[in-house]
DNA sequence: CCTGGTGTCGTGCGGCGGGGAGCATTGAAA
DNA sequence: TTTCAATGCTCCCCGCCGCACGACACCAGG
């Protein structure tokens, strides 16, 4: 890897993600983390991106105030990842699989991209630009990539009629729904309204429900409902999951899988 | 292996790949470290690659992460910047304007971003991306960006029927179409069928179209044809249009527009 | 407000791979 | 045959990278 390349590479990642993290980079590009602070120290002389503590943002603040993405995508990585794990191993080659904008539903984007070839339906312009990355640099026949339109969200996500219009027309095996909250009374919600309507049409769209929530979402409700508890096929937490929580969504949902067990 | 043989596939290995490795060249050329180094020097004092340590890249501070796209845009900025001021021009407060995707219309979207608030729509992942980032750095307010789903294209167009269909629901005040080739006979063309395909929806849906060409563009037939010259209500180009070319887009287009002149 | 803990940042050193200067060799043109 | 440009080779220098250690910033808890 020439130096000149990472740097791209870097620059690239952190217009996509605006905020990366060194030890994400230096994973991801195979290099030492000292290897990408010096990168990340003469990129901010040139201008190309803002260094921050534990990483880098692109430059012109604004991002401070954002709704939280990257917040959220570091909060508990490691339930994140394991459950995306377990929702990799639901997805078989040529599958037709739906992703709603999220970090939950990002983490398996990641894991989905060194997976099989499957057709993926997203309506986050994050998700997407991972497969289209991933299958530049890597495997020559990558997974297809259908990115629903519409309006784009703080969050990244597109939605609006034309995003609900565009799902009408398709039917997908399998949706993983990303969700802010989780409450036997509100069932699945979100704080955004428009996000909601697209995530119904969403569901309306699939055979098989999955719903991605990690344990802290228990409990919260968010604005507007997506679907209730019982409309979820399958359920996808991690260890952390109370057990009265347990018990509820074993009792609606068809299936309770909890992260790293059988 | 003549030098000139070997200086142009060092070239378009450079521009292909964007990076390469001296000990890579060398290998595929079968010459020696030192002749790739040499050849490198030379190519350099004539600006058609820069040197790095442990090879070379493309010249000037490489911003995408599209090959192409990356050649083209630095190729003819000056003519591109000069279409795309007389076309912001044509854009006020509150109209809905479509953008479709190429480079040429990309320098456009960098003036509206500057520009009045109106509401953009485009099937160009980077465009929406430019007016995505310049609200949210900028003015409190900015344009409202639809962007049309499908399929990605290599140049991050999104395409098929998907977007044809996403289309088909909305009108716009004015369209601004970037094209490959302009031809007498061809109409306007592009190599890429499915991108053809999205333009006639984006031209259907449209009031009034305004092609944006460079004069470079004049003469060319790509595989697939967008519209009939006689269909553009404008025509952008610049003042290295042949005289010839101009006669025959006068006759055909409505008006005829170059660039820098009134 | 203070205090401990965790993770990140900066510096110095050693290893390694690439770059440069000079010279021998080759092949083609005069 | 002579001459010259181009190529390859070798030795030495230098920049880049990774590791280890100490300093520091953020976060949570009292």
């Amino acid at each position: 890897m020439l130096p000149a390349a990472r740097h791209q590479a870097i620059v690239d990642t952190v217009q996509r993600e605006r905020v990366v993290r060194v030890s994400d980079l230096a994973q991801q590009l195979g290099v030492s983390l000292m290897t990408v602070r010096r990168d990340i120290e003469l990129l901010e002389e040139s201008g190309k991106v803002e260094r921050i503590h534990g990483g880098a943002k692109l430059p012109g603040g604004a991002t401070t105030h954002e709704p939280g993405f990257e917040l959220k995508s570091t909060q508990f990585p490691a339930e994140k990842r394991s459950i995306a794990v377990e929702a990799a191993g639901m997805v078989h080659e040529g599958m037709a699989v739906g992703l709603s904008a999220g970090t939950t539903t990002w983490a398996l984007a990641q894991e989905l991209v060194k997976g099989p070839r499957i057709t993926v339906v997203t309506n986050s312009v994050r998700i997407a630009d991972l497969f289209h990355q991933g299958a530049a640099a890597g495997a020559p026949f990558g997974s297809t990539v259908i990115l629903i339109g519409g309006e784009r969200t703080p969050s990244d996500a597109l939605v609006g009629p034309i995003a609900t219009a565009a799902l009408k027309q398709l039917h997908l095996d399998l949706l993983f729904l990303g969700v802010h909250g989780m409450d036997p009374d509100a069932g699945f919600t979100t704080p955004n309204l428009l996000e909601a309507e697209t995530d119904r049409a969403f569901v309306a769209a699939s055979r098989k429900l999955v719903v991605l929530a990690d344990h802290t979402k228990w409990g919260t409700q968010g604005m507007s409902t997506i679907a209730a508890l019982e409309e979820a096929d399958e359920v996808i937490s991690d260890a952390g999951l109370s057990a009265d929580a347990r018990r509820i969504l074993e009792e609606s949902v068809s299936r309770l899988r909890i992260a790293g067990q059988p």
